[in-house]
RNA sequence: GCGCCUGUAGCUCAGAUGGAUAGAGCGGCAGACUUCGAAUCUGUAGGCCGGGGGUUCGAAUCCCUCCAGGCGCGCCA
C-alpha cells in the first residue's frame, strides 16, 4: 500500500516543484516519521530546495504542503520541525484497501518482465550439510520468495560440483584407504543401517588426517580427479554414485526446512558440453586473456585485473600451464550461460517431484523434450560465503573484459559471513579446542577437520525439544500432531534465527541462543499468528457462517473511519499502517539484498500485534459495532503476519 | 604489504537512500494469568554510536586519519 502512495506523492512532488519554483526534481525520498501522531509519511526536500532558493525551508515545506495536495489515500498534509512535510494518510480508505489486497481481490503485484536468476545452496556433493549451507539456503530461499512475492520471475538453482577435489578426496578414501569397489559403495548407499553422508563426513576428514600423514598420498588424488573429469573408470563411476547420494541427502535436508529447486546444474555435465571450450574462444577472439611468454606464469593464459592507469600488473590465471582451467575460468563460462551469452545450451530432465508439485529438473548432454527454459536471465544472484568476493569479482572482470557490460552489472554477488561456533558449543560437540582456539569470540567449522555441526543434527536436536514443549504444554493428545506442530516450530526457531542477522555479520552459533523460543524467534511470530486466528476461531463457535474475509463487506466506510479516531484509534492506526508497509520492506529487502529487513519486519508487527491483543479483549467488546472494527484489524494483522511468515518460509500451526 | 568487511547498552544485534528525542531481544530489577491459553504483556535501570579531524542547516550513517578484530590476495576449490 505504501508503496503506491509513496509514488503518487512523488509525481505530484515533481509537478509542484516545477510550478512552484521552475525546477526539475527527482523522485524524493520518504521517511516514517519518528512519532505516528505526526504522521505517515515524511518528506525531507524542503532542506535541500532551501539551499538552491535560498530560502527559509519552513517556508518552502508550507508551500510544498498546500501544493502538493490532493493526493487519493491521503487525507492532510502538515509543516513539522524546521521543515517536513508530513503526510497523514486517509486511514479508512487505506486500511480497507489493504483487506482486499490481503484477501487477494486486488492489488496483486504484477509480473515483471525478464527474469532474476538466484544461485543458492551450491554444496559439495561430499559431505553431510553443517549449519553453515543452512545459512546459505535459507538465505537464498527467503530471497527469492521475496522476489515471488514482488512479482518478478525467480528461478532457483542449485550447483552441483559432481567433479572437483571435494568429491575427488571422498572418493580416493574409499578406493584407497578403504580398498572399496564401486559396487561396495553403492551397497553402503543403500544400507539402511547408516547415514552415507555422516559417513562420508568421517571419511573426509580421515583422508585429510591421511594427507598430512603421508604427502605422498597427493599424487593419488591428482589421478582420481583427472579420472573424475575424464569420465573414466572406477573412480568416475564412484564419484557418480557418491554425488549423487549426497545430493538426495542434501535435497531431503533442505526439504525439511521447507527449501525448493528448480534446477540442479551439474559440472560433470558443464565439461561434457564443452562449456569451457566456448567461453575461452570468446576470451580470446576478444583478446580478454593472452598468453603469458616469460616470467612466473609463463606459458599459462591470464586475465589482467587492472583498471586503466595503474602501474603495477594484477593478473590471474585462467588456464594452467598444462592446458588445465582454473575453478573460476569455469565459473566465468556457467555465468556466461545464467545470462545466455554463451552460444550453448544443457537439455534437461526431471531429477524428482516434490510433494508440493514442483519438479525438480537437473542438467543432462542427451536431449529431452518436454523441460522448462533455463538461464537467459536478466538478472542474477549467486548467494556465496564473502570470503569468495575476490573470485567472484574476477568473474565480473571478465564479463567486461568480453564487453558484456550489462551482464557485469546485473550479475550481484549475494554475499554473507559464515556461521562460527562458540568455543563452549564446539567443546560441547566434543571436539579439542587448542588454547588459542579456546580464546578466540569463535571457532570456524572445517569440513577438513571434520569441525561442525552438521544440519540434521542440529535439525533433530530443535524437533526433539519443540515436541517436548508442545507435549508439555498439552497442546494435543495425537503423538502425530505433536511431532508434526514440533517440526513446524524447529523449522521456525531455525529460519527465523538464520535470517534475522543481517548477511555480513558472522554468526557465532550457541546453542542457548539458538535453541530458545522466547523473544525474538521464529516462534513468538508463529505464536502470534496462532493467536489471531484463535480469536476467528472461538468468534465462529457463537456466530454461524462467520468467515473474517467477509468483513471487507460487513463494514462501512463510517465505522472504519469511526474506529480509527481518538486515542484507540492511533493505537489501531498505528497496528493497520504497520500492516500496509509491507510493500515497502519487501522492496527494500529486494533492494539491498537482505533478506533480515524482512525478519525484522515480521517481528515488529507481531510485537505489534500483541500489544494490541493484549490491551483490547476482542470477544468479551460489548459494543458490537466496534467489535466488528476489531475483528477487522484482527483480519488485517492476521493476514499480513501470514504473508510475512510465508515469505520467511515459516509455516504455523494449528494450535501453540 | 595490498584489498574487502566489521566496531552501537553487560551480551547478541537493528538503525536502506544523511533527517526529528539512537532502538530491540536476551540478561537484571519491579509488576500483570478465573478472560481471545503467559511461547505473552507492562514498567525500570543501562549509551564519549572504537578514538580524532572534516563536509553539511543536520552525521551512528559521507570523506580523511588512527586503533582493534575478522577475511581475502595460489598454475587449490
Amino acid at each position: 500500500m505504501y508503496l503506491a502512495i509513496q509514488e503518487a506523492i512523488g509525481r505530484k512532488y515533481i509537478e509542484t516543484v516545477r510550478g512552484l519554483f521552475g525546477l526539475e526534481a527527482g523522485a524524493p525520498a520518504f521517511d516514517i516519521p519518528p512519532h505516528a501522531e505526526m504522521g505517515d509519511l515524511s518528506l525531507a526536500a524542503a532542506f535541500e530546495l532551501a539551499k538552491k532558493l535560498r530560502r527559509a525551508p519552513r517556508q518552502i515545506a508550507e508551500e510544498l504542503a498546500r501544493g502538493i495536495l490532493p493526493v487519493e489515500g491521503v487525507r492532510r498534509a502538515t509543516v513539522a520541525g524546521g521543515g517536513y512535510v508530513n503526510f497523514h494518510l486517509d486511514r479508512a480508505r487505506v486500511a480497507r484497501a489493504l483487506f482486499h489486497e490481503r484477501s487477494g481481490l486486488s492489488g496483486a503485484s504484477q509480473l515483471r518482465p525478464g527474469k532474476v536468476l538466484v544461485e543458492h545452496t551450491s554444496i559439495n556433493p561430499n559431505k553431510a550439510a553443517h549449519i553453515g549451507h543452512l545459512r546459505n539456503a535459507v538465505l537464498g530461499d527467503v530471497f527469492a520468495r521475496l522476489l515471488g512475492f514482488r512479482g518478478y520471475q525467480a528461478e532457483v538453482q542449485n550447483y552441483i560440483d559432481n567433479t572437483g577435489v571435494q568429491v575427488a578426496d571422498v572418493v580416493a578414501g574409499f578406493l584407497y584407504l578403504e580398498q572399496k569397489s564401486a559396487a561396495e559403495v553403492q551397497a553402503l548407499v543403500k544400507d539402511s543401517g547408516t547415514r552415507f553422508d555422516y559417513y562420508c563426513w568421517d571419511l573426509y576428514a580421515k583422508v585429510f588426517r591421511h594427507y598430512e600423514e603421508n604427502p605422498e598420498g597427493l599424487a593419488r588424488r591428482a589421478e582420481t580427479l583427472q579420472a573424475i573429469e575424464e569420465n573414466q573408470g572406477e573412480a568416475a563411476r564412484m564419484a557418480q554414485i557418491v554425488s549423487t547420494a549426497i545430493v538426495k541427502k542434501h535435497l531431503a535436508t533442505m526439504l525439511r526446512l521447507n527449501i525448493e529447486y528448480d534446477l540442479l546444474v551439474e559440472e560433470s555435465e558443464i565439461l561434457r558440453l564443452d562449456f569451457w571450450k566456448a567461453a575461452f574462444e570468446e576470451m580470446r577472439r576478444v583478446g580478454a586473456v593472452r598468453q603469458a611468454t616469460a616470467g612466473k606464469n609463463a606459458g599459462c593464459w591470464v586475465m589482467s585485473l587492472n583498471e586503466a592507469g595503474e602501474e603495477e600488473e594484477d593478473v590471474k590465471i585462467i588456464v594452467r600451464s598444462n592446458g588445465t582451467v582454473t575453478y573460476v575460468g569455469k565459473d566465468i563460462a556457467y555465468h556466461m550461460w545464467k545470462f545466455g551469452l554463451l552460444g550453448k545450451d544443457f537439455t534437461y530432465a526431471p531429477f524428482e517431484r516434490y510433494a508440493s508439485g514442483k519438479t525438480l529438473w537437473r542438467t543432462t548432454a542427451e536431449g529431452r523434450d518436454g523441460a522448462p527454459s533455463f538461464g537467459h536471465a536478466s538478472q542474477v544472484y549467486s548467494v556465496i560465503d564473502t570470503r569468495q568476493t575476490y573470485l567472484q569479482n574476477v568473474v565480473v572482470a571478465a564479463l567486461k573484459a568480453m564487453g558484456h557490460e550489462e551482464a557485469a552489472a546485473h550479475l550481484h554477488h549475494f554475499a554473507y559471513e559464515v556461521v562460527g561456533l562458540s568455543p563452549g558449543c564446539a567443546e560441547e560437540l566434543g571436539f579439542e579446542l587448542s588454547a588459542e582456539d579456546r580464546e578466540r569470540s569463535y571457532v570456524e567449522v572445517s569440513g577438513r577437520k571434520g569441525l561442525g555441526l552438521k544440519a540434521d543434527d542440529l535439525m533433530d536436536r530443535l524437533v526433539e525439544k519443540a515436541t517436548e514443549e508442545v507435549r508439555s504444554r498439552g497442546m494435543s493428545d495425537d503423538p502425530a500432531e505433536q511431532s508434526a506442530y514440533g517440526r513446524m516450530i524447529a523449522v521456525g526457531a531455525l529460519r527465523y534465527f538464520l535470517s534475522k542477522f543481517s548477511r555480513r555479520v558472522v554468526i557465532v552459533f550457541d546453542f542457548k541462543e539458538a535453541l530458545g523460543f522466547e523473544g525474538e524467534t521464529g516462534p513468538y511470530l508463529q505464536y502470534s499468528a496462532v493467536r489471531a486466528r484463535n480469536i476467528f476461531r472461538k468468534y465462529a463457535e457463537t456466530h454461524a457462517g462467520f468467515e473474517a474475509g467477509g468483513l471487507g463487506d460487513e463494514i462501512s466506510d463510517a465505522e472504519l473511519g469511526a474506529g480509527f479516531e481518538g486515542e484507540d484509534g492511533q493505537a489501531f492506526w498505528q497496528l493497520a499502517s504497520l500492516a500496509a508497509q509491507l510493500d515497502l520492506v519487501a522492496e527494500q529487502a529486494i533492494a539491498a539484498a537482505e533478506p533480515a529487513v524482512t525478519a525484522k519486519y515480521a517481528f515488529r508487527l507481531a510485537q505489534s500485534f500483541n500489544n494490541f491483543y493484549h490491551r483490547y479483549h476482542i470477544l468479551s467488546e460489548p459494543d458490537p459495532g466496534r467489535q466488528k472494527f476489531l475483528l477487522f484489524l484482527v483480519a488485517l494483522a492476521s493476514a499480513t503476519l501470514a504473508q510475512t511468515l510465508d515469505i520467511l518460509g515459516i509455516e504455523v500451526p494449528e494450535r501453540m
